[in-house]
DNA sequence: CTTAACAGGTCAACGGTGTTGTCATAAGGT
DNA sequence: ACCTTATGACAACACCGTTGACCTGTTAAG
C-alpha cells in the first residue's frame, strides 16, 4: 500500500463521495469538532465521522494516519480558535486569568481531544506564538527570567492538566456522570459526625462545590501566589529569591 | 436475571474456574493493576482480563455491574496504598506538601492506572478516608469550612491533574518522549531574538526547566497562597473574605 | 447422609469499534 | 483521447462490552 497518507499540498484529485461530497482534511476537521459538540466526545468514531460526511469510514485514512492524527490535528485548530480571541489589556494577572479560563473552556468543548493533547509538545505554530505570548506578559510585569519560566510552566500545565481532568469527566457516559455527583450527596453527606467529624462538619460545603470545577479556585491561588511573589521581588530586587534573571 | 452482582460479605460459594482458579474481587483488582501496568491502560478490556484470570469474561460480571465499577475499584485500591504510607506532623503545610508529592509519586509508579483513575470519585473506602484526613488537616489549621473544601478541592484535584499528565508523558514510547524534550533544543531554543524575543531571552531556563514535572513548583504556588490566605484569616478572622465558617 | 436450591462459571450471540488489503473509476496531465 | 494514478468503496479481520440462557458443584437444610 506505500503510503496512504498525501500531504494535503499535493492532493489535486477532488473527486466526490458518493454522496457527492468533496472530501477535506479542514471538512473533516470541522465535521469532527461538529460531531462533538452535539452528540458528545464518544460520538466521536471513524465510522459515525464517515457517515456524517457521507464517506465510506476507510475514505479518512486517505486524510489521517489513524485517529490519533485525527486527534492532534482538531487539538491544534483548538488552540488557535482560543489565541484568536484573546486580547491582552496590559494587566498581567487578568490577562493570565483570562488565558487560563479560556484555555480551559476550549478543552472542555473538545474533551476528546483536549485529553490527548494535554501532554504533547507539538512545536507547531500557534504553540510557539501562546509561549511567546504568555512569557511576554510575565517578563513585561517585571518577572526575572528564571522566575518567569518557572512560572509559565506551572500556569501552563496546570491550564492543560485541569482541562484533561475537566475533560475527562464530561466524557464519561451521562449515566456515570450524574452518579458522581450524587455519590457526594448519598454517601459522604450521610457520613455519621463521630466517625468522620470534618466531613460531616463540612458535608454542606462539598455537596455545593466538589461536583464543580475547581479549576477556576486553583487558578486563582496560583495568580496570587505569583502576585505575592513579584511584590517580593519588587521590594528588594537583588535577593528576592535564590535566584535572580542573571543568574 | 435478576441480581447479577453479589455483595462481597454475601459470597459463600468459591467455586473454581474451569482453569482452576478461584476469583474474588481482590484478585481481579491486582490483576487489572498488573494487566494496566505491564501492557499499558488500553490492555485492559474484560476479556484480556478474563484471559489473564484464567476465567470467561462474562464471569467478571458476576463481580462488577460493569467496566466503570471495576475501574473505581482499581482507582480506589491506588488512594490506599498512598495513604497508608503517610505519616502527618503536624504542621499543616509541609503535611499537605508530602501528601501531594507522594500522591503523585504514587500516580507516576502506575502511569496507565493514574490516567484512568485521575476523574472518577469511587465513594470507596480508601477516598473516603483521605478526604477525611486532608480537611481534617485544613480544619486544625484554621481555616474556615467554607475555604478549607475549597483549598481541599483545589489541592487534590491539582495533584491528580498533574498525576495524570505526567503519568501520561512517561507512558510515551520512548522515541516520541525523547523526541519531546527534542523540541525544546532544535526548535524553541533556536528562535531569533528579533521575532520571537521572550523565547530567546529565556530559552537557556526553557530548554532547562521544561522536560521536567511542574508540580513541584505548582504545589508550592498553591500552599504559600494558601499560608498567605490563612494569615489574612487569622489577623482579621470575622472579615477575612466573602465567607466565613459560619456563613 | 441425601437432596434440592442456587451461586457462580460458561457459552454463544449482538452490535459496536479501528484498521487494512484489494479493487474500481474518474480526474488530470499529456 | 489516453494513460496514470489518486482516491473513494467494499469486505473482511480482530477486537471490544454486555447479556440471556444454560449447566454444575457447593452448601445448607432435613
Amino acid at each position: 500500500m506505500s503510503e496512504r497518507v498525501v500531504p494535503p499540498t499535493a492532493r489535486r484529485r477532488r473527486r466526490p463521495t458518493k454522496q457527492g461530497v468533496v472530501l477535506s482534511e479542514e471538512l473533516i476537521v470541522a465535521t469532527a469538532l461538529r460531531l462533538i459538540e452535539e452528540h458528545g466526545a464518544e460520538a466521536l468514531s471513524v465510522r459515525r465521522l464517515g457517515r456524517a460526511l457521507g464517506a465510506d469510514p476507510s475514505s479518512l485514512y486517505r486524510y489521517f494516519r489513524h485517529t490519533d492524527d485525527l486527534m492532534l490535528a482538531i487539538a491544534d485548530e483548538l488552540i488557535g480558535r482560543t489565541l484568536r480571541i484573546w486580547r491582552p489589556t496590559g494587566d498581567w494577572r487578568s490577562d493570565l486569568r483570562d488565558l487560563g479560563l479560556r484555555m480551559h473552556a476550549g478543552a472542555l468543548a473538545h474533551p476528546r481531544a483536549a485529553v490527548l493533547s494535554s501532554y504533547r509538545v507539538t512545536g507547531r505554530a500557534y504553540e510557539i506564538q501562546a509561549v511567546e505570548t504568555i512569557l511576554g506578559v510575565l517578563r513585561d510585569a517585571g518577572f526575572p527570567d528564571a522566575e518567569a519560566v518557572r512560572i509559565y510552566h506551572a500556569f501552563v500545565d496546570q491550564s492543560l492538566a485541569f482541562g484533561a481532568l475537566d475533560s475527562a469527566s464530561t466524557a464519561l457516559p451521562k449515566s456515570a456522570q450524574e452518579g458522581e455527583a450524587g455519590v457526594w450527596r448519598a454517601t459522604y453527606a450521610r457520613l455519621p459526625a463521630d466517625t468522620h467529624p470534618h466531613i460531616a462538619a463540612t458535608a454542606r460545603h462539598l455537596v455545593a462545590d466538589m461536583p464543580r470545577s475547581s479549576y477556576p479556585a486553583a487558578l486563582d491561588l496560583l495568580l496570587s501566589a505569583a502576585a505575592a511573589r513579584l511584590a517580593e521581588i519588587r521590594a528588594r530586587p537583588r535577593a528576592a529569591g535564590e535566584r535572580t534573571a542573571a543568574d
